[in-house]
DNA sequence: AATAATCTGTACTAAAATAGTACGGTATTG
DNA sequence: CAATACCGTACTATTTTAGTACAGATTATT
């Protein structure tokens, strides 16, 4: 099926609960507010740290905060994060991996296209629009 | 990682292989077109077929050629084909299954819309623009 | 300075999805 | 009627994803 993972639908969520927030949320919080599990916030938060996403505060009232507007954080922002770059396929230019066919496949390069226009319709759509 | 199937790469191979094709193609043929293994052609092909993408003709001389013309037949086409209905989450339309965060999600409904931008994306990219 | 709250990194386990294989059956042509 | 090629189902192995655990580091408050 071709889908995204149930981890980046939940940082979707996570994301969606830090829009509006004046002050920083715990993980713990996050959970509670969405349902997610608690650890399952935690490896996400990871992710989305790295990837700059959020900012974090240690200690007491520490927590988690968007690192940038919501209306700046797309869609195409959040898969990266928790999966790594947008590659539909191995032949694609930015991808981990390297096509083993490629010298004589017939369709070499032309993924590059539709990686484009799926990553393009990714950045319409921002944790704004998301958001209630 | 977001990525199309492995399957779903090959079909788009097999795919462009029958175009400009005169009569109808084996099995057999295809694979070696193509360097992809015999016994995975024939379980992409039973698909494209059940999609209606492919027409197929048994016997002597038989083979599979296309079902419409190859600007008619999208990426977004293949990949149903393949993979099933592109539902992006659980929280879609579309989607085969449901998903039991439903009724108190703050993002219920909204991955729609990007669903839409990516189905149409997809769309755009037809097997005649894949083909050299 | 001590304490409690909270983030951070790594590594492991379990579950699910995907890829690949096998084989017996059916239709068509010559 | 024999050779060619499709067709349906079901199984197994592999890979990926999801979920869990825990020890360590940092900071605000008292």
């Amino acid at each position: 099926m071709f889908r995204v993972n149930k981890l980046t639908d939940y940082a979707t969520v996570v994301m969606v609960d830090l829009v509006d927030a004046n002050f920083a949320i715990p993980s713990q919080k996050i959970a509670s507010n969405t349902g997610i599990p608690y650890p399952t916030v935690n490896k996400l938060m990871k992710d989305l740290l790295h990837a700059g996403l959020v900012r974090s505060h240690r200690g007491v009232n520490g927590g988690y905060s968007l690192a940038s507007p919501a209306n700046k954080i797309t869609i195409a922002d959040i898969i990266q994060a928790v999966e790594g770059p947008i590659a539909l396929t191995n032949c694609v230019n930015n991808s981990p991996e390297k096509c083993s066919y490629e010298n004589f496949c017939a369709v070499q390069g032309r993924w590059n296209r539709v990686n484009k226009a799926v990553v393009s319709a990714l950045n319409e759509v921002t944790i704004a629009d998301m958001s209630p």
